[in-house]
DNA sequence: TTCGGATCCGGACCGCTGGTCCGGCTGGCA
DNA sequence: TGCCAGCCGGACCAGCGGTCCGGATCCGAA
């Protein structure tokens, strides 16, 4: 039996999660918010801070689950083309690209979240698996047998967080012409190999 | 003018490089390589290290830099289909699968090169502007138009470091089937955009 | 309302990192 | 042989993520 949590600490919790919410989208460098940062923005001391997070990572993933909270819902059960229902390749390229547009929505938090903090690789956290699991899924559904897992992962790379900021920091495409170039791989790769 | 190196610098570069290079090739986890572990390694002083790399990504890049120096010799003078003379498809194919098999050969320094460490992010790194320039040069000859900047930083994705090491680290495609696999969504993309 | 102990707080502290600094040594030319 | 620019090397530094534990706080029981 877990116990609800003491009222100070749902407090703290989440006047953790506002400040490094703030900080996060307010840094320019977001590898160089550090724990100690947040905790003192907070008004929190950072043992309170990592009890409550376990580590960086985990605060970083528990911001990261909070922004995306509508995109996971709207997936799972919302209306077309990213709830079921949807044709398997609709679906996923739908999906693709309603990630990357969270991904710029919140370009430092996402940053953070992939950039390779306490030999957490992006491959191995549980946000990054059931996405890949799920188009995975909707690949082998569209006919892509075996190379569905591989396909999967090539697809996730094109919307990397550093290569989507190195896109739109530097000079360059703007965010309608990221979409869509983007957008027109995906689908060249969805729609011309066997199936 | 820039006088030779004194003998006793040069030894000890190449001491460093040396240490280094089995350091990396042997352990598990490449971010753990510390600077002092290399000074000692090698048998030199930390400040004799630095001195003759500037930081731990200069040394990295050295590293790199020497692994490659075959492929980039082949690419810009060396027999077809990687040379120049082939047609720029092709070319792009064959690059692309090159570094491929140079980045599975050289996994953990592949790693160490393109972990963001330092602040400096794999895109801003001299050595991926300038693949990246010689394929969007191609995919221009080939017709891509100006989507060929973004086309190549998508090819240049499906063989990040960290993507690779997962599918090979964890049970999954062997090194065939992953450059079969990879190069089959590569010409599906060159071969399926408009040209 | 009081009380007692489970729970949580917070900041001093730790180990480790990449990087700097400078007193002393050394290679190489005159 | 003598001289000194250039190089050596390890003590040192600031900053990081993370831990620890004495004391404050909350909350159910009496």
């Amino acid at each position: 039996m877990t116990r609800p949590p003491r009222s100070d600490a749902a407090r703290n919790r989440a006047a953790v999660l506002a400040a490094a919410d703030e900080l996060f989208a307010t840094a320019v460098e977001p590898a160089r918010v550090s724990m100690d940062d947040v905790a003192t923005a907070a008004g929190v001391g950072k043992g309170t801070l990592f009890r409550a997070f376990g580590s960086r990572a985990g605060l970083i993933q528990a911001l990261w689950a909070r922004r995306t909270e509508p995109l996971r819902h709207a997936i799972e059960s919302g209306p077309l083309p990213l709830g079921p229902g949807t044709e398997p390749r609709r679906r996923v390229a739908a999906i693709l690209d309603a990630i990357l547009v969270v991904k710029l929505d919140n370009r430092h938090l996402t940053l953070a979240l992939e950039e390779r903090s306490g030999g957490v690789s992006l491959y191995e956290q549980a946000q990054y698996q059931l996405v890949h699991q799920l188009l995975s899924d909707l690949l082998r559904d569209a006919g892509q047998g075996d190379e569905s897992e591989l396909l999967a992962h090539l697809l996730l790379a094109a919307v990397r967080a550093d290569l989507l900021d190195h896109l739109i920091g530097g000079r360059g495409s703007s965010r309608r012409k990221l979409r869509a170039g983007i957008g027109a791989v995906v689908d060249l790769v969805l729609n011309g190999s066997g199936g």
